[in-house]
DNA sequence: TAGCTGACGCAAA
DNA sequence: ATTTGCGCCAGCT
């Protein structure tokens, strides 16, 4: 799927706002997909910087489970992805069954 | 133009 | 299994 040629804001941005409701992706995986492998850094730089209501950041979580984090409200973030269908526990971290 | 920062990731201790 | 430190890329000052 990495087959997208534009800048790194526009292939993120449409990923992220591809991502299917109760599915989460790694910002490593975000990256590859974008097609910068070893961009996880700067998704999450953008991120933070964009926080566009049109892009479900809520879904992209760190590869070791937690959250990671949220421009908006961290706690938000974990009750979003609890109604998305995912258990999370009380650290922070997601349990995916 | 050069350097620092950050919603991360992974290897090593 | 957990904690510490270093590396990574793009964006911002």
């Amino acid at each position: 799927m990495t087959l997208y040629k534009l800048p790194f804001p526009s292939a993120v941005n449409t990923i992220v706002r591809n991502i299917p409701r109760g599915t989460v992706m790694t910002y490593k995986e975000v990256a590859v997909e974008a097609g910068f492998s070893g961009a996880y850094r700067a998704v999450g730089t953008l991120m933070s910087k964009n926080r566009n209501k049109n892009i479900p950041c809520h879904r992209v979580v760190r590869s070791d489970g937690y959250t990671g984090g949220y421009a908006w409200n961290p706690e938000n973030k974990i009750k979003i992805l609890r109604e998305e269908g995912f258990t999370i526990n009380d650290d922070g971290k997601i349990i995916f069954d």
